[in-house]
DNA sequence: ATGAAAGCGCTAACAC
DNA sequence: GTGTTAGCGCTTTCAT
């Protein structure tokens, strides 16, 4: 079936057909009329390589991701997927595969710039995408990996601080100042921080909320119960261990992500102490096994849906031309924390402070 | 840049730069030369969207998914992904978001039955894709959901009894036999197993094999000992719950799935009895959880990667035109135990048999 | 309001 | 070995 069939069985020109399907100009009802019931008839669907041929513009927007299998990924994809579905917007997946040779390498990307690029171009020049998404395993800013291309491009989870690159992620430092002063609201005041691998952007990015919430509480932080961990679960067992081994062990943990929190917990459980009722634990991230960990773990949401939403919407705009001048560069989707069972309340009265 | 400007910056005709780019015909060196140069210089591709328009094949693989966010699903399209892209296709991808809507209802899908046929049509007659990849995100018959398509098709995960429907899932039977058996062979008599929910295909499969390995190690089960769950961490709970209160406890525990092994890890915990030392528990899935619960789980591994890597294969041979023939309709990829934390081996002279 | 026809960029049949 | 050209199915300009 094609236009031309259905033009001939309904006695029109493929012009009248054309408008009618596309609501291009009047038809009279008549004429209406009889197209579509040929068209219902014969289930026709308009070809739309056919159209994306004519009309240079294909309705589909690249998603590069590093690796679909980073827990971040699918939700984001979700996010992207339900917004672009609402715009009539299809997705061509491109997966990196990057999992394996990005692991504990954070900031090495730089060796993928020809593969990036080359997917990039692949899916952009051959004429297959109108736009393009590259989805970040990790949240760190990877300006200089994509070439400029001539079409939208918006980068989501990651960032990136050319002018010319949308990007959209979340707060790490607002998140990171608020889960802090949850934990002084509840009455604790030594309370420690197990860092993700120091020189990465989220590392830095949630110290500074940490410290800003000391601030803003009127404390000083005690250096000696900032300690350096790596994202690893590993990591958060062995510095755990060395908080609940102090003499003047602190009252609560905030561990930079879920990993590690679920180590600390677990060094503070082999250590015979109790968790919350002798140390409490915050994580980051809230990935499935937060969920699961005994007791439930406290941790930091991030919207990862949202971002995904925020990407598609992103990109949209910018194919419609919309005024993009007022959108910002940088879309930052805030996160939100969730409560469960890993934080106690410290009596006031005990003299804690 | 199109391929009549390569043609004639190259001083050639447009037949002779698609005989160079594809290989379809001899062309002299020297011609060959020249032309590739001039491509190499502007950095031409052909445009994808004529080139399927003419030859009537997009090189694209429809992967439609029930949800990305399910467990499986994002291990399952790396598969598909990295033959697909080892063979030159591409993935569109339309995620049909019915996480919510499935959840707890993992037979209800025919009421989706028109939105899925809906997407598929849209899919191919679009033209926009050669075949299509259905992946489910649970292990279940949906034989008549999908209405028959003159393209390939092949479902990932769920399957079909129809003939023309090829599917690849998992081995549910053989492996749930070889988990009871590793339990024999560890010591254990008295072996538990808590169910999924009992009319779902898993559930019977597992027990199907639960039931094999008792009776060729020449045992009885004891019907006490099987109790019913329904796939969620409560159930585990409850049912693991159940099991340590009788007055003659089992000394192993098969979980039909992680969730519910962790909820009767719990139980165990809660009741003052020791993972492995006093009771065992195997699952099944090797969610992330598994590798966090402490003890960590010892579970079954779902080759979920394998799954799409032979979707997508069996795809790719159906478009090539292989002797499908010999093709078989239902691939079943093995699974493997994981041998972690969470069995101990019972002495034999103790008597506990 | 409607239709004829050009043309999007490509491949491949056909002629030389 | 190489070039000319028709035509894939559609949208849209232009004429009526």
């Amino acid at each position: 079936m094609n236009i031309r069939k259905i033009a001939e069985l309904a006695g029109v020109s493929t012009a009248t057909v054309s408008y009618v399907l596309n609501g291009t100009k009047n038809v009279t009802a008549d004429k209406k009329k009889r197209v579509m019931e040929v068209v219902s008839k014969y289930g026709y669907q308009t070809n739309s390589i056919a159209k994306s041929l004519r009309v240079k513009r294909t309705d589909n927007i690249g998603v590069l991701v590093e690796d679909i299998r980073g827990f971040s990924v699918p939700a984001i994809i979700n996010g992207i997927s339900e917004r672009a579905g609402e715009n009539g917007y299809r997705i061509l997946l491109n997966d990196l595969q990057m999992l394996e040779s990005l692991f504990n390498k954070y900031d090495q990307i730089t060796q993928h710039k020809d593969r990036i690029n080359a997917a990039i171009s692949l899916l952009l020049y051959g004429a297959r995408v109108d736009a393009v998404i590259y989805v970040g395993m990790f949240d760190r800013d990877i300006t200089g990996i994509i070439n400029a291309i001539d079409k939208p491009l918006v980068i989501a989870y990651s960032t990136a601080s050319e002018t010319a690159v949308r990007s959209v992620t979340y707060d790490n430092e607002n998140i990171s100042c608020e889960a802090i002063k949850y934990l002084f609201n509840q009455g604790h005041r030594r309370i420690a921080v197990i860092t993700g691998l120091s020189r990465t952007f989220p590392a830095r990015a949630r110290m500074k909320g940490v410290l800003r919430a000391f601030k803003e509480a009127g404390y000083e932080p005690d250096a000696s119960l900032i300690l350096n961990g790596d994202w690893e679960y590993a990591a958060g067992y062995s510095r755990g261990s060395e908080l609940v081994d102090m003499k003047d062990p602190p009252t609560a943990i905030f561990a930079m992500n879920d990993l590690m929190a679920a180590g600390t917990m677990d060094a503070i459980s082999d250590a015979g102490l109790n968790v919350p009722k002798d140390i409490s634990v915050v994580g980051f991230d809230n990935r499935e096994i937060a969920a699961y960990l005994r007791p439930k773990l406290t941790t930091v949401d991030i919207d990862l849906k949202g971002i995904g939403l925020a990407a598609a919407q992103t990109v949209i705009d910018m194919l419609r031309n919309r005024d993009l001048t007022t959108t910002p560069k940088k879309t930052v989707i805030p996160c939100k924390m969730v409560l469960r069972n890993t934080v106690a309340t410290i009596n006031f009265s005990k003299g804690a402070l």
